[in-house]
RNA sequence: GCCCCCAUCGUCUAGUGGCCUAGGACACCACCCUUUCAAGGUGGCGGCACGGGUUCGAAUCCCGUUGGGGGUGCCA
């Protein structure tokens, strides 16, 4: 007998962006598929074809792409569409009933919940399982729950026991005739052949009623592995409204994709070794299903940035230049700005590299370079010249730049000059040059950009500065 | 209500009965370095939810409690 090749499907709704969440179990089923040389299978989820907008799945494509799942690669496929196969569901839902496994019933919500009420006990009693109704107008198709128990072999959580009675005889076709997702998903993974179905936590309460049409339709279940979600603060599932789970929108801030998989799969699970930081390779050879955790993860953008921030500076310099190039921009000022010169910015780069977690942070740094007039920080500007030594050694400075060699190590030695004179420490003394030259308090190392910036723009800057001190 | 899952520093985790005085990472704090801010270095703070068992021995196994999460749709 031919070995089954094993087949991971990854089943993502399509709603125009990807989860992060999605994202991790995303890079579960690839992993597996690359370690076991099996398929990794996209197939977009939703029975309603009106919501299968192909520029959407091409988001989904392109985000799987951004964390390094190639849809060129041998071992993907798809992506498959479920709303296409309807036909197929409603004719396997059929054969159910046909089977004996499935009755059809005409009792409402509301009436279901009558009835409810008046015995006491929960949800749908099953009435409808003797009365030989057919299909009609109003019937909806329930699968016939069997008695006993149903164990649901989970490779992360073991053996998760349900007692059939607890589950009550679910819908398989509206009353409309449409299927419903719990159908159309077990009849597009025995379609294709799936043998390992990863997915995340909040499915295995419906795992047995899948399990139980598996066997309905004479075919052994797949293996089940429930992989912890991911929360937020409060401890509730990542939500779409409340929380910021785009995986597009932490590529567009400068999340490099390398730092955004490492950290993804910390979540979880972990490396051994006293380092989180550890290469792809790595933590495909490492990674075990059986080894990830039971309990839910809080997603923290702090750790994220931490670990972006590491990337950023393992990278080289002309590779980080590079990768700025995407993300040089911000809201205050546009971008890139007219006098923006690329030989300056790469003077600039290593100066700056250790000091963004996030590349957006870059423009923040490097923007009075090209700006004809950078915005002043104005409580810092005041702080800054709120000393009686402010304003006189600035005045000073700006005389001695004018005849100086323009080095940056000669403007600090000018600079120092002041500050021995005046007994100000460099630290200090540099304040209200900073706030002249680039209008914060805080940036890079000083003199290297006044350099950059030429004797002219900067004594223009300083001036600027004296005056507005003076008002 | 019913069903299911989960429980180690603030957070993510290591730990599979003795290597545990519970290890690492992020965050936080202090110091060193220093041209502000970072980076880097050194150190610190901080945890097995609770109660019963089992065992010579329990973070680890069992039971219960408490707490959290998820599911329970003619949503996906």
């Amino acid at each position: 007998m031919a070995a089954l090749t094993p087949r991971y499907r990854f089943a993502p709704s399509p709603t125009g962006f990807f989860h992060v969440g999605g994202a991790r179990t995303a890079l579960y089923n690839w992993i597996l598929a690359q370690q076991n040389d099996g398929v990794f299978v996209l197939r977009v989820e939703d029975t309603d074809e009106s919501r299968n907008h192909p520029q959407w799945t091409q988001g989904i494509i392109d985000a799987l792409a951004w964390i390094g799942i190639d849809s060129g690669d041998p071992h993907f496929e798809g992506p498959y569409f479920q709303s296409s196969f309807a036909a197929q569901h409603v004719a396997t839902a059929e054969e159910i009933f046909a089977a004996g496994h499935g009755y059809y019933c005409d009792l409402t919500t509301e009436q279901i919940q009558e009835r409810a009420k008046a015995s006491g006990l929960n949800g749908y009693d099953g009435y409808s399982r003797d009365r030989g109704l057919g299909p009609g107008l109003g019937h909806v198709l329930r699968f016939k729950v069997p008695t006993g128990h149903t164990i649901v072999h989970d490779v992360v959580r073991g053996e998760v026991e349900f007692a059939n009675e607890t589950i009550e005889d679910f819908v398989l076709l509206r009353s409309n005739g449409s299927p419903v997702f719990l159908l159309a998903n077990v009849v597009d993974d025995i379609a294709m052949n799936i043998t390992h179905v990863v997915r995340a936590e909040e499915h295995l309460p419906n795992t047995p009623k899948q399990q139980m049409l598996w066997n309905a339709l004479g075919s052994p279940p797949p293996v089940w592995a429930h992989v912890p979600v991911l929360v937020n603060e409060q401890r509730k599932k990542l939500s779409k409204r409340r929380d910021k789970v785009a995986v597009e929108q932490y590529r567009d801030e400068g999340i490099l994709p390398r730092a955004m998989v490492n950290y993804l799969m910390t979540l979880g699970w972990a490396p051994h070794g006293d380092t989180e930081i550890v290469p792809w390779t790595h933590i495909v050879d490492e990674f075990r299903l059986e080894n990830v955790n039971h309990s839910p993860a809080f997603f923290d953008i702090k750790k994220l940035a931490a670990f972006n921030g590491e990337y950023i500076r393992m990278m080289p310099l002309d590779e980080f230049i590079d990768a700025c190039q995407s993300v040089l921009h911000s809201e205050s000022v546009p971008w890139p700005p007219e006098n923006f010169n690329f030989e300056v910015f790469a003077a600039m780069a290593p100066l700056v590299q250790t000091r963004v977690a996030v590349l957006s942070e870059v423009s923040a740094l490097v923007d009075f370079l090209f700006t004809a007039e950078p915005p002043i920080d104005e409580a810092a500007f005041t702080k800054s010249f709120s000393a009686d030594w402010a304003l006189p050694t600035l005045i000073e400075i700006s005389k001695r730049f004018e005849g100086c060699a323009w080095v940056a190590d000669a403007l600090k030695l000018e600079v120092e000059a002041v500050g021995a004179k005046h007994n100000v420490k460099l630290g200090k003394l540099q304040g209200p040059l900073r706030i002249a030259i680039t209008g914060r308090s805080v940036g890079t190392p000083l003199f290297e950009p006044i350099e950059l910036l030429g004797r002219t723009e900067s004594l223009r800057r300083i001036h600027s500065a004296v005056q507005r001190a003076n008002r």
